[in-house]
Parts: C-alpha cells; sequence; structure tokens
DNA sequence: GTCTATATTAAGATAGAC
DNA sequence: GTCTATCTTAATATAGAC
C-alpha cells in the first residue's frame, strides 16, 4: 500500500473521536489504525506507548483547545454575557450538538492510566474555576460563585450522559441555555 | 476444583459491580467467570448468549431493584417528604455513597446490544416519569413537574461523573440534599 | 517514517468428561 | 450444572524490509 502521512494534529482528532465514542477499552490499536490509515506498527512508531500515550496525547490536545477556546475566551475582553455567549458556542461545537460524549466522563472509566486519571482531574477542577471565576466577577460571593460552577459542570456532564441515553440531545441545549442564568447575578 | 455453587442473584450482583465500574467492553468473560468463582464454559451453560445475555440480565436486575426501591415508594402512601427521603437513602445504597457509576452511564456507551441500548432508555424513562409524578402531586405544574424530573436526573448522573472525575463524592450528596427541593413546591 | 510479517497473549465460544 | 480442554479470532507489541 501507498504510505499514508497524516499529521498529529489530523490524527489525535481521529483518535479523539474515536475514544469519545466507545470509551478507552473499546478501542484498539486496529481501529486507531483503520481510522487514521495508518498500519498500527506506524502508530507505534509515533506513539511507542501504544493507547495509553495515544489516549495521554488526546487529552493533551483536548486541554490546549479548552484553553484557547474557553478558558481564554472567558477571562477575556469585552461583557460578561457576550463572553459567555461565545463560549456556549463553542461547547456546542466540540460536542457537536450534544452528541459527543465528553472524555471526562468515557475515559474516567478505569482501563487507563493513572497519569489520564490525575490530567482528568485537573481539566475538571481547570473548568470549574473558570467558570466560578466568571460567577465572581458577574458579582456573586466567592462561595455561590464556586457552587454555581460546580453545578453547571455537573448538570453539563450530566445531559450529555441523558441525551446519549435517551437519543436526544434537548438535556445538553437546556443546560447551555441555562449557562449564563448560572454564572450570572439575575 | 470442587463445584461452585452461585445463584443467578449473587451471579448478577458480582457482574452489576464488575459492569458498572468497568463498562462493557472493559469486563471480559474471564472476569466475570473469577469473580463469580464459576469457569468460562459454566457461563455460557447458564447465559448461552455470553456477556450480551449477562449485561441484558443486569440491567433487568436493576429495573426491577428500581421498581420496588424507588418507583413503588414513590408512588406509595406517606408524606411525599418521608417519601422522597426514602428514595433518597435508597439511591445512596444502590450507588454506595456516589462511589459507584451509574449503568445508564456506563452501559450507554456503544459496544453493547441494542436490545441493551433500548432498556437503558426505557429504564431513564421510567425514572423520570417517577419523579415528575411526585412533583405534580406536590402541587407543581405538570409542564413544570417534567422539567424539575429531567433537571433531577440530569444532575444526578452528572454528579456520579463528577465525582468519578474527581474521586470526592461531594458532588452527589449535594444533588441527593437538592432532591427533595427540586422535586416540590418550595 | 511507514510498510509487511510475525510473535505472544487474551478474548469469545464450544465439545465432551464427570 | 460445572468442570477441563481446545478452537478461533482478535489484541498488544515488535522485528526488519523499504
Amino acid at each position: 500500500m501507498a504510505h499514508r502521512i497524516i499529521s498529529d494534529e489530523e490524527l489525535l482528532a481521529t483518535a479523539l473521536d474515536l475514544f469519545r465514542t466507545y470509551g478507552f477499552e473499546g478501542v484498539s490499536i486496529k481501529q486507531l489504525a483503520d481510522a487514521t490509515g495508518l498500519e498500527k506498527a506506524s502508530l507505534y512508531y509515533r506513539f511507542p506507548g501504544g493507547k495509553d500515550e495515544i489516549v495521554m496525547a488526546v487529552a493533551g490536545d483536548v486541554v490546549a483547545w479548552f484553553e484557547k477556546n474557553i478558558f481564554d475566551p472567558l477571562a477575556g475582553a469585552g461583557s460578561i454575557r457576550k463572553r459567555l455567549a461565545f463560549v456556549i458556542e463553542r461547547l456546542r461545537e466540540f460536542y457537536v450538538g450534544g452528541t459527543k460524549a465528553c472524555i471526562m466522563d468515557l475515559l474516567s472509566i478505569p482501563g487507563g492510566s493513572e497519569e489520564l486519571k490525575a490530567a482528568l482531574k485537573e481539566a475538571m477542577k481547570t473548568w470549574i474555576s473558570a467558570f466560578a471565576d466568571v460567577a465572581k466577577e458577574s458579582g456573586l460571593s466567592p462561595a455561590l460563585a464556586r457552587s454555581r460552577a460546580e453545578e453547571a459542570i455537573v448538570r453539563f456532564e450530566g445531559s450529555l450522559v441523558v441525551s446519549r441515553v435517551m437519543g436526544d440531545t434537548s438535556a445538553f441545549e437546556r443546560i447551555l441555555k441555562a449557562l449564563p442564568e448560572l454564572l450570572t447575578v439575575a
């Protein structure tokens, strides 16, 4: 077969899609090879640690994406409402309208490395803090801002689970719509 | 080895624990055999359909448990507050204080049968309806009762995801505490 | 840097003894 | 109804050609 070339970025985007659909245990090196057009041996050449290393790289890419598209914009310029509206649009895109699961849900199921578990926990903490900072800026007390941020993440994650089980993304749309009210003073 | 005897009930309870920890793809017949003390061939004798049949039986048992411990008590006698307090205690037990995941989360990840997917969806619909009926009985309008019930399930599922990722069950405890307020008029 | 080929281990599944 | 033994397929992982 002709040699296939694929950038790390493209490769990891393909891997992300597999992992957030089937979970860590549900994805094999063979599947990753087929989906990327590479042979298994080529994947091992680029990621000698195998699936564990690939999934860690995927998680790293997702965290970088969140920094650029969620955390930085949330802390940026413009009115809080506008920043939230922007971020909500990015979240809708990333989760494809609620049809794609969150890697914090699927990859936190035992099977992956301790390193992965730690990275997911760190990412969730960062996300909660980013939401809490906005809520504080909008005028909520630090304690209330924090609890509203945690509730927002809980509802966000739950809406993705419910959307998947029900085969209906309305729960996801509802939490996106509720986010501004949750994270700002009425 | 001496022949092992184990009841279906005990066997399926063991299987439930594995499936809600590792997910469908994360559990092998070998693991189920080791955990139940039976050989693989004995599992196939009792469940000729293999893992798919075992996980369906597990789901059936869980639904039966919910009918007996959640849905029936919710529709039963006594004050709404008392019924909710009873049910919240049962939920805390079933999810072991938020340390065990929900099978609707883990088993809705692709890998299982279409039959399983349908059963999980049906179970979630039943759960939402049971919550909505209580909210209606407490005086909320049908529309508001339904949206509160859906929010309760979303937050319940989300709290289990967040508890797992964070390694901290406080999110689960928070939703249990919030349930009475969510499902009744203030 | 990707390929073909292969080694090794594990998973799913069944046959037949007891 | 459970066991041991075995078959087949799939998964992880590596060696070596190009």
